[in-house]
DNA sequence: CGATTGGATAAGCATTCATTATAATTCTCG
DNA sequence: CGAGAATTATAATGAATGCTTATCCAATCG
């Protein structure tokens, strides 16, 4: 039993004639004859009464015209839901970022969901040390890093760079100043993401080699949250300045350059070099390009 | 699309591998990878992940696997469907009568039934006019006459004798008596089928050839409303014997012979003489002649 | 009763699908 | 990183399925 003697048992069973049935298919009656055949000998049964005028159905066939329709509409179905998957309307892009470098990944997002509004775009909060791996293991589409990663089998495209800078409130005494040494931050009550990063690591790294000390007095596990407790005057942070873009250009925090830990990055979006990528993924690879700097 | 293809694109996907589902199918390798090709070719989509280890599914493979699956179900559901139309696990038999020929077919009705327990037995109350028309148009399987039909096109098989008899009271004086004539039943208080029958209108032909006269006094809807109404002594009626067959044994009703308003009668199943007839239908007809008289 | 209509059958042909053989990838392991 | 193993792709061939043309047969209708 196969979906086209189906249609062609619909065909007959519609036009109530064998001949008519064999015009609207655009095929000759004989082959509509035998396709009914087909159809009958695999189920040892008759479906239509050819003695009487019309093609009438039988008892069977009234059963199986009930199927038929339910099999060629399932049928469409599924051809309507893959052409939807290629308009990518069911598609969904996956990305893991940490919270910073959700900022650099906006720009990306709001081109790819101007071109295809239906497709869905998920970020989610993955820690760097995870991201390749989860790259890899297809758990992602994509990851953003601002380091290259060591592992092979990736991909990686440039977003745009990026330079920490310390947010402070307006209001601070240090708020007027174009930038500050490593010693005046390190006196600053300074507020900070309580996970660990690559580069908190390297920081309190860059403080170890100059002999130097900083004390991170508070903790935060949010990016929105320590920019809050800034605004509010309990101390400094050191954050990627795109993060605070917009409080800064609204007034409501002030942004100060530390010498020798602006470390300018490069952020990265990452993706398997190999393997079949979703039209999702593709699509969003394209906007990445085109957004990316030239 | 077929359902051929479906059915080895869920072998694939079941092995996670070309090679195995090929071995499971009782094919070779390159057959599968071309049915494979072919659904990819027909939906402009690929469906496997070829470059990962296993036949990893591609987010479209995924989505048509739901689809395939419901697919196959459902194609497996028509088949048994059919079958159970075959072994009358299913199915039914839609009879015409008039509430008088109900009784002839119930022997029918309970040998068929005691072979086919799920088959279904519909009895539909059809005018004796109308009956003909009905079977051959196919709104009915069979119907249930007291007459031989006119109508060309039709079979008949006869399910046994029956005749008229006045049915009274066991109170009345009359219910002693082995026969009365027509005289006599013309002065009783007849209580009658308020539907025109050609029984009917045979018994009325009989009073006007003899220049005699009958009164329906009472006319009721039902069979059933006829013999309580002849038990509660409010009249007699003229009715086929074995419609009180039950009354008269448990001498709830007494029955009278009336002479030459006998009429005894062939009680007879007709159906079409040519077509397709369903499996139930074929059955009730054997079950029809092996319990119709010898 | 002959003509017409609609379906069945037969023979030939084309396309399609499966097979064998072989190439190209990808993966694994030293 | 490279050789070998495994898996899938490709090509060529052959069988079979299904379509077409050309008839035949049955039923219907004037």
């Amino acid at each position: 039993m196969d979906l086209a003697e189906l249609q062609v048992f619909l065909a007959v069973a519609a036009e109530r004639s064998f001949s008519r049935a064999a015009a609207r298919l655009h095929r000759t009656q004989p082959a509509v004859s035998q396709a009914i055949r087909r159809l009958e000998a695999e189920l040892d049964e008759r479906l239509f009464d050819r003695s009487s005028k019309g093609g009438q159905l039988t008892e069977a066939g009234e059963l199986l015209l009930d199927y038929a329709e339910r099999l060629t509409r399932l049928k469409d179905e599924a051809e309507g839901a893959v052409r939807e998957l290629q308009d990518l309307r069911r598609g969904r892009v996956l990305i893991g970022a940490n919270e910073g470098a959700v900022h650099a990944l906006l720009p990306v997002v709001e081109r790819f969901r101007a071109r295809h509004p239906h497709a869905q775009v998920e970020v989610r909060r993955v820690p760097a040390r995870r991201m390749a791996r989860e790259v890899l293991s297809r758990s992602l589409d994509f990851g953003v890093l601002t380091f290259p990663p060591r592992e092979r089998g990736l991909r990686t495209l440039a977003l745009g760079e990026d330079e920490l800078v310390m947010l402070i409130s307006p209001e601070h005494p240090l708020a007027g100043r174009r930038r500050i040494t490593m010693e005046e931050f390190g006196r600053q009550t300074v507020i900070a993401h309580n996970e660990a990063s690559p580069a908190r690591e390297r920081v309190l790294r860059l403080y170890e080699q100059r002999h130097t000390s900083i004390n991170i007095q508070i903790g935060l596990p949010s990016l929105d949250g320590i920019k809050r407790a800034v605004e509010m005057g309990l101390g400094v942070a050191l954050l990627p300045q795109r993060c605070a873009r917009t409080e800064i250009a609204r007034g409501q925090l002030a942004a100060v350059k530390v010498r020798q830990l602006r470390l300018p990055r490069q952020v990265r979006l990452v993706y398997r070099r190999s393997g079949e990528m979703s039209h999702a993924a593709a699509e969003f690879l394209e906007a990445a390009r085109a957004s990316a700097p030239a």
